[in-house]
RNA sequence: GUCCCCAUCGUCUAGAGGCCUAGGACACCGGGUUUUCAUCCCGGCAACAGGGGUUCGAAUCCCCUUGGGGAUGCCA
């Protein structure tokens, strides 16, 4: 059978990494299988979703090259079909109006069936009992049992679940008389008649739990006593999230729902609302969340766990999906830097992780270096232009000159927003000071050698790597420097930086007359600093 | 509180009872190349959360504790 994953997002802000990453596995897994990747965009909050979202969302997947199969199905344009199942559940007796609240509406709650023994998804435990709080009383009703245990200060503590967790129940008091015996009251109990018992001390029942196999974290089970009937419309005639869900992906012929570890326990619910539904279960994989560096899950403090962010950051798209793809799951064997087809080659289920996973800045820059070292150099450099267009001093950029820088700096940079520190490349307002400044310029020495530099650059018109080699080495002897100490101070008077490319080929860009200038200003600043 | 899930270097991970003296990568530290900077190369530091079992043998299986996360919505 012909595997069919789907990407789920509600466009209500911007897309996050964790998002993103989901859309990643459901992707490579589909490819990996030839299967199909769908897009369903679940926009039912309707005062969230926003087309702006959605278009940003577009963007996002393309730049990652998430392309997806068949048409984008949006979520709010397949309401009636929810609304349609609900009221069939409805009439069917799988589905009970709830509570009606002040205005008179009321939802609709799905109801955990209570002759569920012979569901595939559902086990017997056994016999399981509470202690229960004195003073507390017990209600027993169609929509579910309400009781209290009691803590361990001996204070009440009130639970609910619904009616199915609570098979053979028996209720007893103090003296350990039974008081009730739910096998004996499941007409009533239909028929809208609530038990009220007070002086309750215990509670007897048979567990049942529902259970499925989950394709990353193996078999998964929740007692049915520890749940309760769900709502799935609510008092305005809205369908919930669950319900839309779980329609969606049987309209859609989902074959495996791969989602958060956030969802594990909806997907107790759901599987109970595919039988409802009379519809095959899919299979299910949970994966790992993200969590910040701080091992913490994200939040809106941590603003740069967005995928638009990275790109503005000056990430490559592959190295983000590949970052992103090793997060929680792994080759197997040592390979990190995959291309895609590689990891649709390798990837599978079974080797996702089920912990968390943080996320770390350093690894995913290192990456993206490596990405960044591969591509051929025209590329690079029109990619840096991009990035150098939305500085102030874009207008500096020569595209000749760029290219040669580009193909400089290519190999030291690790990110694209590293572009920002070409400036003196290209503009001439350099930026004394600091405390390398000052460690190299207090030695006179240091000084006299670069005065002489100076000179020696402004007797020139072209500027050749040798030019610089011997001005430094004639500079150096003429100070009584030490060869190569003058690198540092030379590179700190023309760039104003402590580090960059070679240097020779730094200041052959930069061009002789410019170097004498800089140089000049350079030793003008520190004299002034001196002064103040 | 209750329920569900998770647990290997600082981080991402390899590890399916003996191939483990626990491997790789990032980060960090040191060295080499470079008359400077970076790339690069070599090396180092560094982990099975704790306690009980099971077994001839446990990072791997079971139980407990601890720690973390999630759920407990008429949000998705």
């Amino acid at each position: 059978m012909e595997t069919r994953v789907r990407f789920a997002p509600s466009p209500t802000g911007q897309v996050h990494i964790g998002n993103i990453r989901t859309a990643i596995f459901n992707w490579l897994f589909a490819r990996h299988t030839a299967g199909k990747f769908l897009l369903r965009v679940e926009d039912t909050d309707l005062e969230r979703s926003t087309r702006e979202a959605i278009d940003k969302l577009l963007e996002c997947m393309e730049w990652l090259k998430l392309d997806y199969d068949e048409e984008i199905v949006y979520q709010t344009s397949l309401r009636a079909s929810h609304e349609k199942a609900a009221a069939k559940m409805l009439e069917s007796g799988l589905a009970y109006k709830g509570k009606p609240g002040e205005d008179g509406t009321a939802p609709v709650l799905f109801r955990i069936p209570f002759d569920c023994e012979n569901l595939p998804m559902i086990r017997t435990v056994g016999a399981a009992e509470y202690e229960l709080h004195p003073e507390e009383p017990v209600r027993v009703a169609f929509s579910g049992v309400d009781y209290a245990t009691v803590s361990r200060k001996g204070k009440p503590v009130p639970a609910a679940a619904c009616l199915a967790g609570f098979k053979d129940l028996k209720i007893f008091d103090a003296a350990g008389g039974e008081i009730f015996d739910l096998n004996f009251a499941i007409e009533d109990l239909h028929k809208g008649e609530v038990f009220t018992f007070k002086d309750c001390a215990r509670i007897t029942f048979t567990r049942r739990e529902v259970f499925f196999t989950d394709l990353i974290k193996g078999e998964l089970a929740k007692p049915l006593d520890s749940m309760k009937d769900l709502v799935i419309v609510r008092s305005d005639g809205s369908p919930v999230f669950h319900l839309a869900n779980v329609c969606d992906d049987i309209a859609q012929r989902v074959s495996h729902v791969i989602r958060g570890d956030d969802h594990v326990e909806n997907t107790y619910r759901h599987v109970l609302l595919y039988n409802a539904l009379g519809a095959e279960l899919p299979e299910f994989a949970h994966m790992p969340m993200i969590v910040n560096a701080a091992g913490k899950p994200y939040s809106k403090r941590d603003g740069d766990a967005f995928v638009g962010d990275f790109r503005a950051k000056g990430f490559l798209p592959q190295a983000l999906f590949n970052y992103l793809a090793l997060l929680g799951w792994s080759p197997g064997d040592d390979r990190e830097k995959m291309s895609y087809a590689e990891m649709i080659e390798a990837f599978n289920l079974e080797r996702v992780k089920s912990s968390p996973a943080r996320f770390d800045l350093h690894k995913l820059t290192n990456l993206n270096g490596m990405y960044i070292s591969e591509i051929p150099a025209e590329k690079f450099a029109k990619l840096a232009e991009e990035f150098i267009r939305k500085y102030d001093w874009a207008d500096a950029i020569e595209p000749a000159k760029l290219e040669k820088v580009a193909a400089l700096m290519q190999s030291r940079t690790k990110d694209l927003a590293g572009t920002a520190g070409w400036k003196y490349f290209f503009c001439s307002d350099i930026e004394y000071g600091g405390k390398q400044f000052r460690k190299q310029f207090k030695h006179e020495s240091n000084r006299a050698a670069l005065q002489f530099a100076a000179r020696k650059f402004s007797e020139l018109s072209g500027l050749s790597a040798e030019d610089v080699a011997s001005i430094v080495t004639a500079a150096e002897q003429a100070s009584g420097i030490n060869p190569g100490k003058l690198f540092p101070a030379l590179r700190l008077a023309v760039t104003g930086a402590a580090g960059g490319a070679e240097l020779d080929q730094t200041l052959v860009l930069i061009g002789a007359e410019e170097c004498a200038a800089r140089i000049e200003n350079a030793l003008a600043a520190y004299e002034n600093n001196e002064q103040d």
